[in-house]
DNA sequence: GATGAATGAGATTTCATTCAT
DNA sequence: AATGAATGAAATCTCATTCAT
């Protein structure tokens, strides 16, 4: 027989569990069959500590939201350096939780999840964009970046270099090289936005 | 009953359903009744056109393929010329057929095709990133824009406005404002690309 | 197009492809779909011929009838005569219609047939163990065979025999070696049969 | 609800419920429903269980391989003593097991089975024609049997009133009458044997 | 006479969920 | 707290049969 945990430490692994897989396996794939046997307990325990699927989904859902707003917004006044350690900040997070990068930004995510449990995601998605916008918006009108593009453009080449980083990010701890390619990922993607001034 | 359509209609008929749908209610929805339903025929119609559900999800990814791969890789001599042509013509794509939107960049759909089906789209996908690599040396060796920044920030900035865009757009046909705009991210976009110089 | 038929001649072939499949395949394989396609029909054709399935069944057990039932009983007066005759008429049977041997002794077959059907089997069946049977009374009553042993005994030694001997049949034509020990078996179950006495 | 059994005791039941509704209605009917609702569970109960149908039908033909191979071969030295054994010993299985009895030489079977099973039965088919064969082998050595006649003779006639004789045992418990005219019907099988001689 | 397209009914299988222990 | 057994509902798939051409 499986380790009696308490119930909170057993939500705690069902829902990272249901993080894990969703990101390794699909959505399809998403049994409770395959949330029980990866981490050795019955389907049943599961609803023993949730009422329902649903309900499994959306606490991943919270741990995901947790893990995505810790530290959220970043602290520094300069926009620039503000977004620097943002940028830093979910490169960190998807190398400790390598689990959520197909997550990170995928809608599909919500399609399975329950109509509150989308919105609160949703509306942490805005708080994300709002950040990165407003942060932007600061920098173009302290005159650091150009003011004659469209912000949109500067938003989302940085989600981009953002997004196109973390999804090659692998489960391995990260190299010495790592570190110093992303600092010049940062560097350069900065001087992207910096020289069109 | 229903209209009788040629097999090869048939077939078409079902590929796109499946492809609209996909995007529309996510793959957990996607049962062969749905599909069936969302074109008035009975499932056992579905089966008589395709093997199984794989093969029905296949040929939807023959036609995204399609879809995705039409004039591709743009004729353009000019590296900048080319990105921009590419630029227009995904998003007239993704106008003219924006179920195809959520797919576009999805790997989700990957998971559950068959692994043949999930490797001719890896490989057009491939073909993608390689044609804009190539595009920005080529710009790099022309001195059209910055030599001295990685060339991961400017695949993944135009990646992320392309996808920035394309995921906002509506199934609406696009008004006069919409084109000036996208016209106008394009000079945005340019303009932080060459002036990184 | 498949070249047309009368509708006899049509019914005839269908009703032999059943008889066919039925000792190929199996029954559970016997679909219609492996009807129609093994004398290269449609299905709809089938059905333009009979009314049911069922129907087509029963017309392949007609057919059965008439192979089996063909120059029966036989003429001779001599009772181990007309046993020989019967012997040697199922192997010449067997051997142009290999496809009815796992046929020839089934009960299956009537599980799938119709109630008319079935009872029209039985009925022939019936009518061979009556003529064996009587057969094998009146050696007994002529002394050519022990009297003070059950007829059973030798009705189903004598089944046995033809039984074992046609399951082995093959396919291909008979060799002289075949007819050669035909024969042999033939004398040899006479004399077991006769030295019993 | 149904009554809780153990997997094991479960597993047992499904499959000689498999055997023997394939006795009594045929391979064609033998649908899950059927099989559940012949023992009061859910069709889902079944594959609980089982694997899939094939899995089913393999656990009945080993339930089926065990009953015909219990007490094989027997350990008589005289050969028609071991013959006369294996003679009894069938028709107590027979009365014991009537399920089995249209299943006990049926080639119809080994249609529905996996190619692993189906060869698993022919072995044990084999193992059994091997028995009778090498019994009647020895007494023809030992003279108790002709000599002079084909052996497939007397094996065919030893099949044949074997499987004659349990063809017609009833459900019903043994009369006195029909112990009687089972050793009737031996006595007379093995007089019809050495008088050959 | 023949067929390609279509389907209702049913067979097999999966999955979230309940229940007794 | 945990689980093994059980299941209703739904998903996938098959098959005999109909219909329009």
């Amino acid at each position: 027989m499986t380790q009696r945990l308490s119930a909170e430490e057993r939500r705690q692994e069902i829902a990272e569990a249901v993080l894990r897989l969703a990101g390794q396996e699909g959505f399809h794939r998403l049994t409770t069959a395959l949330i029980a046997k990866s981490i050795g307990v019955s389907e049943a325990t599961l609803f023993r500590h949730f009422q329902d699927k649903q309900d499994i989904i959306t606490a991943a859902l919270r741990r995901f939201e947790e893990l995505v707003m810790a530290d959220f917004p970043p602290k520094e006044e300069h926009p620039l350096e503000a977004l620097r350690a943002f940028f830093f900040q979910r490169i960190a997070l998807i190398r400790k939780h390598p689990e959520i990068k197909s997550l990170a930004f995928n809608v599909q995510l919500l399609q399975i999840a329950s109509e509150e449990s989308a919105e609160r995601i949703s509306f942490c998605i805005g708080q994300m964009f709002q950040f990165i916008f407003s942060s932007l918006q600061q920098a173009q009108e302290q005159r650091m970046i150009a003011s004659d593009l469209p912000l949109e453009v500067f938003l989302w080449s940085f989600l981009g270099v953002l997004r196109g980083y973390t999804d090659q990010i692998q489960a391995a701890p990260p190299t010495p090289q790592d570190e110093a390619y992303s600092k010049t990922l940062w560097l350069g993607l900065e001087q992207l936005l910096r020289r069109s001034k």
